[in-house]
DNA sequence: CTATAATTGTGAGCAGGTAATAATAGCCGG
DNA sequence: CCGGCTATTATTACCTGCTCACAATTATAG
């Protein structure tokens, strides 16, 4: 019996882990017990009801959509200087990470140092022609990146950049962009 | 009168939009009405109550996740031949786009495809150290991209790959991307 | 066989509503 | 100033998806 329960509950627990919007009746249909039973599984594992679950996944949603979605630049910008250079800063999160090598994931890398690029171009038609880019080194959650972009070179419709982004002053990424920004 | 309504009703649209958590009863508050005025008010806009609200922003929520989140691959696996290529396919979305431009910003595109190569590495511990990328044309949302990885060479720690991906048989993007799978 | 654990049932109550119906307030033209 | 209209407020019944408290039943291990 009590094999039948932990079973039951670790089931519940994973269920509920990728689908937070299953109601208590479902649940129970699922399991083929009453619905007093899941209500006391839910108790046991702490795990809140349905409307504060859904709760949850959407003030998470306003979160991470944050972390990268739709944010213009992502990261925090830190120094901007016209034409010449742009520092952003990132927090490496939970979010970011790639389970199987538990360090961050090349885009979120690539993405803040893209997204600084063309906000330093400070062009309304600015468009990430090509990148020549090396992750010198893996990330991993709770470090601070913080990349420098840098212009090196101003053609009429193209503008190049050197990119690093660091971490505890060790550099973990360097990139060579060219954007165009033709009109 | 009328305008007192208009007036309210716009406001309270806009308070709803970027902040859909509040209840009917907070509303009234505000706005110092009854609690049935904020109702007809949302009735006439064809404002769901709060827990569809709520609702809607979670899904959201699962499904902008997975456009740029912690999906091991971004896109929908199409092919895959251990050790020899992978393709995979994305639709874009707005979700994906560079409000300046319009365009899809160059992080997802990226994103396809250097998930794309990890996956095809196969390998536990693949890392990604070096790139060297193109952004051929700009892509908008609603075009079908499709990726393809193709390994180029392999040597004991590293693999060489090729990634293109194409819209309509026009490729919007290529790169070399190497490997690391020490370990 | 019995003590304990697990499950199920019952009833009250709550939040945040919908739906329907009715009463009241404010204003405007004639 | 009064009828008519819109806007607002009130009232009541009902709904979902729960919580909380308590009791009853069933299973099972010792």
């Amino acid at each position: 019996m009590r094999a039948k329960k932990r079973q039951r509950q670790s089931e519940l627990q994973s269920l509920l882990d990728d689908n937070p919007f299953l109601t208590d009746q479902e649940l129970a249909e699922k399991f083929a017990v009453s619905i007093q039973t899941i209500r006391l599984d839910r108790m046991e594992l702490g795990i809140p009801e349905l409307r504060e679950r859904v709760k949850m996944v959407a003030n998470d949603a306003y979160a991470k959509i944050k972390s990268l979605g739709e944010e213009a630049l992502i990261g925090d910008l830190q120094e901007f200087v016209p034409g010449v250079r742009a520092v952003s800063s990132l927090d490496a999160t939970m979010d970011m990470i790639y389970d199987r090598t538990m360090t961050v994931r090349a885009e979120h890398i690539f993405a803040q140092a893209n997204s600084l690029a063309i906000c330093l171009a400070n062009s309304s038609e600015a468009v990430t022609v090509q990148a020549s880019i090396e992750f010198l080194r893996p990330v991993y959650a709770g470090e601070r990146l913080v990349c420098t972009a840098t212009i090196s070179k101003r053609e009429e419709k193209r503008i190049y950049m050197e990119v690093t982004t660091s971490s505890n002053d060790a550099v973990v990424f360097a990139g060579k962009f060219i954007l165009d920004i033709s009109v």
